[in-house]
RNA sequence: GUGGGUAUAGCUCAACUGGUAGAGCACUGGACUGUGGAUCCGGGGGUUAAGGGUUCGAACCCCUUUACUCACCCCA
């Protein structure tokens, strides 16, 4: 063997033990988002540099620190896409989508940020994301959050949900000054990181788990009590809307998103299973994000669930991997049998019935370990005795149960009992 | 970017506080030359992450590097 080369740091190979879930987390994804009228967009994994810059926000870590930036032989510069909206609003802008009314989309893939990984971090994770654009409306909202709801309670996946507002354009700018005003009157009472941010992002402070600060934060002002009119009856109607569809959370004034874009409803599913990255997924509107990347003044909603998470809390909660498994594996017991099972195969496999073989051929008692091990529901018997007569033994693997079955009859016997 | 922890067979881990590398699982062959999950016997597999130092002798002690991992920051 030659020089080992091992994969990029914070980049995972799924491997084929692992893949059932994943499949299985897709699938249900697609299942669930259908029935409420989400229908799947696909993006480029690359896309210009400025548009991420414009719009996620250039002051935000995500761009700032964690993007994967690089120029396309000197001619452009490009970037590996940090998160899932910006993209599909630039698609959605760019074909004109706009015009057609309200859209749902909802987007699968794998986006890139370059932190040091942990658990659940990595520098090549996965999205399932759902954007709903067009509809100003709370019930919308409420709607969206509610099929979240339904997509993790359909996993068997616990997580609560915390909801807030995070303000508009109308009414954040006078709170953040005032927060500002406050948290500068008491930087000698906080943490290094928090007269950081005091500047740089003032609601973050508010999270601050620093307990030399909490008094501090404890008395600073509060933006639920500063949201305009509009913000307040939004976030109050979204509550009321969650209500109605029976869906559990609870209000945290300082759930904060970490992109510019999010105005009013802010909304997180957090997993105990998780350790410190505990978001399974994050949301909110974006009304402005649209206008900001050159389309129409147009509302949007959104969501963005963490696929290796979900895999995490499936993993913690001992739900078993979903595995392909052929329906029979074939036998061949001398070397007639070895000639006859491949075409055999063959015509299995064109009617449908999934089924492996062990092309080493071999020892018979090989073989059947073999089909043991895949786990096929049968495995098919072919030797000299065997074809004279022209059938092969059929071997339900559970029960040990062996019928001669008429080759002719084969794809039939099979395709039915599945 | 900053801290802590860990690196021994494909995987999970041993190796008497320095004496020359071992087990289980997995793989593979046989007992059973046409019948699996059990049992028994055998086999392949390691520059003990890499490099340097101390020592008669290092998986073990010291230094450096690298990788992995958890946490901070931030986020899915």
């Amino acid at each position: 063997m030659s020089v080992k080369i091992s994969g990029v740091k914070g980049m995972n190979d799924v491997l084929p033990a692992q893949v059932g879930r994943w499949h299985e987390l897709e699938a249900v994804a697609r299942e669930v988002f259908a029935l409420y009228g989400y229908r799947e967009v696909r993006t480029p994994v690359v896309e210009p540099h400025a548009l991420f810059a414009r719009g996620v926000g250039e002051a935000t870590d995500i761009v700032s620190k964690e993007m994967y930036v690089f120029e396309d032989k000197g001619e452009d510069r490009l970037a590996l896409r940090p998160e899932g909206t910006a993209g599909t609003v630039r698609a959605f802008i760019e074909h004109g989508a706009y015009v057609e009314g309200p859209q749902k989309w909802f987007y699968m893939g794998p986006m890139f940020r370059r932190e040091r990984p942990q658990k659940g971090r990595y520098r090549q994770f996965h999205q399932i994301g759902c954007e709903a654009f067009g509809v100003a409306e709370p019930a919308i909202d409420a709607e969206q959050i509610a099929m979240l709801d339904d997509y993790l309670s359909r996993l068997g996946v616990k997580a609560t949900l915390k909801l807030n507002s995070v303000g508009d354009p109308a009414c954040r700018p006078a709170y953040l000054d005032l927060l500002r005003g406050y948290l500068s009157a008491h930087a000698a009472a906080l943490c290094g990181d928090c007269r950081e941010r005091t500047q740089k992002n003032p609601l973050r402070v508010l999270d601050c788990k620093v307990p030399t600060c909490q008094p501090v934060l404890e008395r600073a002002p509060r933006l639920a009590e500063h949201l305009c009119q509009g913000c307040r009856d939004h976030f109050e109607a979204v509550q009321a809307g969650l209500g109605a569809l029976g869906v559990a959370f609870t209000v945290e004034p300082r759930l904060v998103r970490g992109l510019d874009y999010y105005v009013r409803t802010a909304y997180e599913f957090t997993s105990d299973a998780l350790g410190a990255q505990s978001a399974v997924a994050g949301g909110g509107r974006y009304d402005g994000l649209v206008e900001t990347l050159g389309g129409p003044p147009t509302p949007g909603i959104g969501f963005a669930l963490g696929a290796e998470r979900l895999t995490l809390i499936l993993e913690a909660m001992g739900r078993p991997v979903p595995a392909a498994r052929p329906e029979v594996f074939l036998i061949s017991a001398d070397a007639p049998g070895a000639v006859a099972v491949l075409g055999l195969a063959a015509t299995l496999r064109r009617a449908g019935v999934a089924c492996d073989l062990d092309a080493r051929g071999g020892k018979f008692a090989r073989q059947i370990r073999q089909a043991e091990r895949v786990g096929a529901r049968f495995a098919l018997v072919l030797g000299g005795q065997e074809l004279a007569a022209g059938e092969a033994k059929l071997r339900d693997m559970a029960t040990r149960a062996e019928t001669p079955v008429k080759l002719a009859d084969l794809a039939a016997v099979l395709s039915k009992g599945r």
